[in-house]
DNA sequence: ACTAAATGGTTGAAGCATCAAGTTATCCGA
DNA sequence: TCGGATAACTTGATGCTTCAACCATTTAGT
């Protein structure tokens, strides 16, 4: 299957590449970097750990431990949630989001030069298009984030 | 840009769960998996540790540390170049060739199932064509596999 | 022929992701 | 209302990747 094979070189010459420029131009790792824009978008800025770690597709274990060093940093808050006390809920702080918007333009910049500078309009269309069913089908299997939910079958 | 958050979720969702596959079901890491195809299609099941590398998607880092398991168990040989003494030639042994006979058909289907089951054989094909000026790009930039070899540019 | 630069490959440390197991709180069936 | 199952989140160990520095060999310039 040459989609396969596409994809998997894609991934892993791709991603390297603009991880990097994000961590060095504005010292971010990816999983800090969505973590920032999930919250961003979320209303008053402020999302349960669950949701967020869905909405970032990376599993709880990795946020808890992404979240301590922006904790740290004063730019994430996090404050119980009233209604249920097993739950937290994240809060982006001012600093936060000054970190994102100075990172933003450069991260979606070298996006655009690594990958769709490659492609028309209506290739990254198509993409898109063709992704969206597989993405539907990955949302509803969540335990693919977590594996320790595979709940084994009865034999 | 919609193509790309659908990347980022396809990648950190669906590979984790083809990684897990592989891993559980053969024993494989995905990079171990790579030297073997790649091996398995070379002339003589032979291939130069930096062409392998680079065929692979890999660093030659990662290569070395991966490749020391493999011979370990004695499914890669690793030989000396003829022609060229700092180079070394990896070869595929016929234990190693077992271990991918054994796993590929099941890393297939996970693949399909995963992935290519929600794809017309319309929308594959757009993908593959489309990313392939993107593949064509990258595999131009080698030194995103090994930032070491990126020389900055004179001021 | 001699040296400087480039190529091929390796190493060890540092940091991150994953996993299994843990704690606390909520839900649900009897 | 009691008790087991599930949900939310955390923890620490393990193992992989990355990175910078390193050695050996080959190439290229003079």
């Amino acid at each position: 299957m040459a989609a396969w094979r596409s994809l998997v070189t894609l991934v892993q010459r791709a991603f390297p590449e603009i991880e990097r420029d994000l961590r060095l131009n504005d010292g971010l790792q990816p999983a800090q970097y969505q973590i920032f824009v999930v919250l961003s978008e979320a209303p008053g800025r402020r999302l349960r750990l669950t949701d967020l770690a869905c909405a970032a597709d990376i599993s709880p274990s990795r946020l808890t431990h992404r979240l301590r060093t922006l904790v740290d940093r004063g730019e994430v808050e996090i404050h119980p949630d009233p209604g249920d006390k097993r739950a937290k809920l994240a809060e982006l702080t001012k600093k936060g989001q000054r970190r994102l918007e100075a990172a933003a333009p450069g991260h979606a910049a070298t996006v655009r030069r690594v990958i769709f500078d490659h492609l028309t309009d209506q290739q990254s269309r198509a993409i898109a298009e063709a992704l969206a069913p597989v993405i539907d089908s990955l949302c509803a299997h969540p335990e693919y984030l977590n594996p320790q939910d595979t709940v084994s079958e009865p034999t």
